[in-house]
DNA sequence: GTGCGGCCTGACGTCGCGTCAGGGTCAAGC
DNA sequence: GCTTGACCCTGACGCGACGTCAGGCCGCAC
């Protein structure tokens, strides 16, 4: 294979292939009479190496010291790259938590400190996670417009999600004063639709993601403040029910 | 705050705040007499959107136009960083099978194909070179060459770890001619064993992750083939023993 | 008042390529 | 055999997002 064939396959430039023949991070095993690289399938292993180190934040060269280790065979590679992925995965799960719990706390009217906001990103320092960019802005003007009516329905749509939030709260604390136990149907009932309003209007929330939200109701003293500001002993009220309704779905 | 310590709680250098400064992405609300930058609390909230943004992969550029848009609320900064992060987790755990089959491929001596191992970076057309690359080293090619190397890398760990795996499925292969059932008691240990064999030998592999890999075995004809190779059924009798056993563990 | 750490503004360096420019190569079709 | 257009080559410069000095000003403790 050459060049473009090569670079068509691993979704990589031309360019880029040249540049790693030059810093001698991968040199084609050939080269035809006229100069054209020729890439063996032993090359394209090595990028596939090169291409996952870089994909997991390493400099090029030190990509190089790696593959060139005569010490470390492809299982070590394939392990060190395992646990990297799987570090990669628990922080990328950080993040998604703390912005679903950003949401619920503007839902609620609750400020989180600059702390804790930052926290997700304090422990990243060992490794430079680089995330590939899927969204790309079409023409200019069609974007701006599209912006603007978005903009328009969100205002109509913001107020609506929280007249929604309010009244189930408002059926919630119903709930618990009629002494509907916090695993009754009614109450499983009114989880379920506080899943789905969060599905609507949010995000996907499955019911396990959604018995997490539960937990933090219960354990995050500004959550249980808003609730308990409702009713008193709604956050755990709350929090049971919609655990024992991810228990019901499961 | 000054720059050091907004510096110090972002997790940024103080060099990167001057950049931001200076490109005009996030300039500090105040400036002591002595020149100082002031960070407020609204900055730290602008800091914390660009901190996310550019982890997402996004040139500082269009980070300064997405969140200088008046027509975006933070509402809708927060679905979009959610969208794109769960993105990013479901694509890091493709990268983590990818790798974790990968292993038990060389753990079993079957190869995968080129165009296989790079799928999952990008976004190229599968069907474009996949004809030529069969055609121009086909799979006794390759394979050779497979061998070559495992050959090369042999050790006696690699040996043993071999052996081991063997002697595990001679042991799966007589209690499926014994006409012990794939969810006894004996087969759902053996699964047992599998799983821990994996776990010394190449990464941590909990109940939910083996029952992913037993699937697998059923449903890729190459690792179905490796097992059928041994004895007729044992594919199948394999992943519902592993499947069982995840059941048993849960 | 004298360190000493923190802050300032240039200004140049680095990494991983993108992007021409100027020119050879190759297989196809006429 | 000749043209054509896609593909390849080697410089060489540019760029984004900072890192890293250099030279000098604050601010507070001792």
């Amino acid at each position: 294979m050459n060049v473009g064939e090569v670079a068509a396959l691993a979704g990589v430039t031309v360019r880029t292939l040249h540049h790693y023949d030059r810093i001698g991070l991968l040199r084609p095993s050939g080269r035809t009479s006229a100069g054209y690289r020729r890439y063996a399938p032993a090359d394209l292993d090595r990028l596939h190496q090169v291409l996952l180190y870089r994909e997991l934040g390493f400099p090029l060269e030190e990509v190089a010291a790696l593959l060139d280790d005569p010490s470390a065979d492809p299982a070590e590679h394939l392990r060190r790259q395992h646990r990297l992925l799987r570090d990669r995965l628990e922080r990328t799960q950080a993040m998604v938590a703390a912005v679903e719990k950003e949401m619920e706390a503007r839902d609620m009217g609750i400020d989180l400190t600059p702390e804790e906001r930052f926290e997700v990103f304090g422990e990243h320092d060992p490794e430079r996670y680089e995330a590939e960019v899927r969204e790309r802005w079409g023409e200019t003007d069609a974007h701006a417009e599209s912006k603007r009516r978005t903009a328009a329905y969100a205002k109509e749509d913001w107020l609506r999600i929280k007249a929604e939030g309010e009244d189930l709260e408002a059926r919630f604390a119903a709930a618990l004063a009629d002494g509907a136990p916090a695993d009754s149907e009614r109450a499983m009932d009114l989880a379920e639709e506080h899943r789905q309003h969060i599905g609507r209007n949010f995000y996907d929330c499955p019911p396990e993601m959604h018995a997490g939200l539960g937990r933090m109701y219960v354990e995050d003293e500004r959550f249980t403040a808003h609730y308990e500001r409702i009713a008193p002993g709604l956050a755990r009220y709350v929090g049971t029910a919609v655990e024992a309704n991810a228990a019901r779905q499961g």
